[in-house]
DNA sequence: ATATAATATGAATATTGATTCACTTTTTGA
DNA sequence: TCAAAAAGTGAATCAATATTCATATTATAT
């Protein structure tokens, strides 16, 4: 509705916002939510706490801005490279090859990814998951329809249940990613998606 | 070495401190580390604090004690299945129905397990992580060892580093384990342990 | 240029909860 | 039975930090 409307006084809020949220984020994926206060936050963006206190609530309102924003905008970019053109097996391979990058490029994310989305969250964060929980959730249903395709058309052989097939590459691709945090010289991410893919494709057993 | 040399007292005095134990995993299982004070154990373990700290330097060290105490008995307990005799085939499944069947005996179990293992973990709980760690690795290895076995042998096709195999396998028996979690009359853990191995045995593509 | 409103500040306040320790109670051994 | 040692207690201490708000600064409008 309102594009250029912004004055330049609420431009600049926006900025300084995001200014806060910036050194936040650093802060919250290096150390954790518990392990940050307020005081760090202001001291690293060069604002009083009193400021912080002018745009956002509290610090669970901050940290739940900052969760929110990020998780959206990495489920958005994965819904995007699902929804490329392609057969089936196009757009698995780009739902690898996305989500490895996503995360690659962005260490930060995948702090905080994993925080939130592993890992049991107690208190305020429940709520929180659920808003977060929604966009994995379109994620895998989105992903399961892929397979729910790939069976009927006939590419696919029906070897569990669409979901749970969704659900499981999903925790595959994050095995990889989790050995390249551990280690990314001796397990980089794979450049060909298929090397994490066949695991799926081909069989175990040699029939 | 020793047996029976522990006086009356002695027994007496393990014993209290399982009574603390017990009562702490219970909070810590329900509410996670930060959110769940001396006071509370305390209370829960009819003990005062005082004594809590006759048993424990503090706090971290209370929390250490049952994770160590937990995932080293959960860690044997894996290993025991994945040696007991059989082909490459069904130590597989002895292992899926197990980790299955600890984790659904022990909700408890699964809580404090998801909470260290996946997740970050930030401040002393890096230094628990790499105890706790060893034995993940070691049921990994194990592992591991069995696709290799099963390579070697003509079971298996290569279709990964066994090492990747065990770790993507593991990590889809977690995706069913957090399915049955969230909802347990939904996503029962399958009775047969070949419903979750068939996502590695069977190739998904048609040929 | 000046008054008024909006914004920013950070010292002071309030809360929470881990840890201590002087004191009480219980156990032990002579 | 009794004194010394061991164990148990929980109110008081201490530290960390989230949040408030009286005051100072800056922006806006006349």
């Amino acid at each position: 509705m309102e594009k250029e409307t912004l004055s330049r006084r609420e431009r600049e809020k926006l900025w300084q916002r995001q200014e806060i949220l910036n050194a936040a984020v650093d802060l919250f994926s290096e150390k954790g939510f518990q392990n940050v206060s307020m005081q760090e936050i202001a001291e690293k963006s060069e604002f009083a706490i009193g400021t912080l206190y002018k745009f956002f609530q509290n610090k669970e309102h901050l940290y739940k801005d900052i969760i929110l924003e990020h998780s959206q905008s990495f489920h958005d970019e994965i819904m995007r490279a699902l929804e490329e053109s392609g057969d089936e097996v196009e757009k698995l391979r780009n739902f690898v090859r996305t989500k490895g990058e996503l995360f690659r490029n962005d260490l930060q994310l995948i702090r905080l990814y994993l925080t939130e989305n592993r890992g049991l969250s107690y208190n305020f964060k429940a709520n929180l998951d659920e808003e977060v929980r929604k966009g994995y959730c379109d994620n895998l249903e989105q992903i399961a329809a892929i397979f729910k395709s790939g069976i009927n058309n006939g590419r696919f052989k029906k070897i569990a249940e669409p979901y749970y097939l969704a659900a499981s590459l999903d925790n595959i691709v994050n095995t990889f990613l989790f050995l390249w945090l551990e280690n990314p010289e001796r397990h980089p991410y794979p450049e060909n998606p298929d090397t994490i893919l066949n695991i799926l494709f081909e069989g175990l057993i040699t029939s």
